[in-house]
RNA sequence: GCGCCCGUAGCUCAGAAGGAUAGAGCGGCGGUUUCCUAAACCGCAGGUCACAGGUUCGAAUCCUGUCGGGCGUACCA
């Protein structure tokens, strides 16, 4: 159950029997402190302003309508108007206690499962994966898993930039290298790099770049198979980065630019029958009123160069139509750096007029910031070069290593590797989903890997914890795993169970919003809450009934970890 | 110039739809181990929420302006 929903509607319906407008919402959050009870509704005090009556007789009327005695022992009035709930014990425990078969922990599926289509990672084949591809490949990831868990239609999308100039230049250079274009390309990175070079110093070469585009866009057989024999190459990377990250994105989630290539004339042909053309200094675009450029001049979004070629905008747009038309997206996140917005906008409100998109479907950008170093720069190897992911993963990895061997050196070699690849990894995501995403995040290796404060290690360390308990208690009695009466002896135990029941509205606020940090920050609490039951509740010592109480609310704050950082793409462990 | 984002403790960051006395972690100081992992836990100190006005019963949050920072701004993505 969505506690938080649940008070929503039920002092909503007492608000409305109470006079207040039908849309007056009970702006149900937790309490601000313990005394106040364990939710607060807000909301009264609005509607009172808007009905221009006093907020605390508007908060008694509602008072006597509200059908609360079930879930709580004391509805209070306090200062201004808030409603303040006091939850019962009991009903608490007893919706903890209907959590223990429950494999999806009290999350209901969505009543109406939408069509999401969720647009990540979306690396450029031509170069290495690096650190500038990985917060949309870890955000995005996460958001696809949380939207699955919720019981929508996910469809992942991974838009890789397999087209355009760079690769002419590349399929060049796979012909002037080596009599074999089949020959493997030994590192992307280097083979991009020289071939740049060349182009830059060798200007035969670079005429030669320019026709194999030419040719490539024009659909030359013998330039196709080139081409191909690079992407195969570039996308086997990237699923080796993703099978390392732990990322979902297989092959089939690959819908690269080149896939929209014939479609693109005719999203221009569509936008000139609707009137939506216009040329300027030769090239095609789109004004609309709502985007002024420099100097008030009005900002255009450019669909087809002068030299007749198509741009990202038109693929992009492109990209809108298929997703609408084809996959029948009813809600499609962009997750993309946040540089992109105007960009975004441009072709959204385009999409929008030209009737891509219509009402009914959501476009969103879920815009995150820049990925900075320690000194605040953008992050870079010492020597100022990108820093690979590959390269990240190993030392994150390395380090991880290092840690737990340090810990608990009698672990076997091959149990601390596994720990490792958890940690480490684990660590890298994390430190980036607990960030509000729109903000530029300072990269710091010693922060992530920390079991201080907000971060996988610490989480994973509550999970090992926990389970460290039932290697200990399961001989003896407490294997059951359902039907257990739960008893609230401390506050410990009783601010654990709260925590526990707020998970499904925990996840709805970050599916709606694309916050995986919210998702974070609850875990963080949970964990901590687990902490200090852990710290003043015994429990294998403890006599029955309480012992199988607590073993089972130890099991189900288990299972929230484990299932939760599951939806953030981390694994949990054993033991660390 | 214009647009978008941002400015919260010494540092890195939270802050849900405008709610009550603004929260974490690091760093600093102090405490807890015959007890299920001390890689932990608990306590203390530390804030004119950049500044100035405004709206409101109530503002870190909304509006206006100023200062400071980042990014973007016609044929790259």
């Amino acid at each position: 159950m969505n506690l938080r929903r649940e008070l929503e509607s039920r002092i909503h319906d007492a608000l409305v029997a109470a006079g207040a407008p039908a849309d007056s919402p009970a702006l149900i959050v937790p309490s601000a402190r313990p005394q106040f009870g364990d939710y607060q509704a807000n909301g009264v005090m609005s509607a009172a302003k808007r009905m221009k009556i006093n907020p605390r007789e508007l908060a008694g009327k509602t008072q006597q309508f509200l059908k609360l005695d079930d879930l709580a022992r004391k509805v209070e009035i306090a200062g201004p108007g808030f409603l303040n709930i006091h939850l019962r014990d009991e009903w608490v425990a007893a919706q903890v206690a209907g959590l223990q078969d429950d494999p999806r922990l009290g999350v209901a599926a969505a009543s109406e499962p939408q069509k999401v289509v969720v647009d990540y990672s979306a690396p450029n084949l031509a170069k290495e994966m690096h650190v500038g591809h990985l917060r949309s490949t870890i955000i995005g990831d996460a958001m696809a898993r949380v939207l699955g868990f919720l019981g929508h239609n996910v469809i992942r999308q991974n838009h890789v930039g397999d087209w355009g100039t760079q690769f002419g230049m590349l399929i060049a250079y796979m012909e002037s290298s080596s009599s074999d274009a089949s020959a493997p390309i030994g590192d992307l990175e280097d083979f991009y790099r020289q071939a740049k070079k060349k182009f830059d110093e060798d200007a035969a070469f670079a005429d030669l770049a320019r026709a194999y585009v030419v040719r490539l866009q024009g659909g030359d057989k013998d330039v196709l198979a080139k081409w191909k024999v690079f992407l195969e190459k570039s996308l086997a990377h990237c699923q080796a980065v993703y099978d390392r990250l732990g990322a979902l994105l297989t092959e089939a989630d690959i819908r690269g630019e080149s896939a929209y290539n014939a479609d693109l004339p005719v999203v221009v042909e569509d936008l000139g029958k609707q009137g939506l053309l216009k040329e300027s200094q030769g090239a095609l675009c789109v004004f609309l009123p709502e985007f002024v450029g420099k100097d008030g001049a009005p900002l255009p979004l450019i669909v087809r160069k002068s030299d007749e070629g198509f741009l990202y905008a038109t693929t992009d747009l492109a990209a809108i139509r298929y997703r609408v038309k084809s996959l029948d997206a009813k809600r499609i996140l962009y997750v993309v750096d946040a540089r992109q917005s105007l960009h975004f906008r441009q072709v959204f409100a385009v999409a929008r007029k030209a009737g891509f998109a219509g009402d009914d479907v959501s476009l969103e950008h879920v815009a995150f910031g820049t990925m900075m170093g320690e000194d605040g720069k953008p992050f870079k190897t010492r020597t100022g070069g990108t820093v690979k992911l590959m390269d990240l993963l190993d030392e994150a990895q390395r380090k991880a290593y290092d840690l737990v061997t340090d810990k608990n050196p009698e672990l076997d070699e091959e149990l601390r590797r596994r720990i490792a690849r958890a940690v480490g990894v684990g660590a890298v995501k994390y430190a980036d989903l607990s960030q509000n995403r729109t903000s530029d995040y300072v990269f710091s290796w010693e922060k992530m890997l920390s079991l201080d404060g907000n971060t996988a290690p610490y989480m994973q360390y509550a999970y090992a914890r926990i389970r460290s308990i039932f290697r200990k208690g399961l001989d003896q009695a407490g294997g059951q795993s359902g039907g257990v009466k739960i008893t609230l002896e401390s506050p410990a135990e009783r601010s654990l169970c709260l925590k526990i029941l707020q998970l499904p509205e925990t996840l709805e606020v970050a599916a709606g919003e694309s916050l995986p940090n919210m998702l974070c920050a609850y875990l963080y609490e949970l964990a901590g809450a687990f902490m200090s039951f852990y710290e003043n509740c015994p429990v294998l010592q403890s006599p029955e009934p309480l012992r199988s109480s607590r073993l089972s609310l130890c099991r189900i704050t288990a299972e929230i970890l484990k299932t939760s950082l599951g939806l953030l793409g981390i694994e949990v462990v054993e033991q660390m």
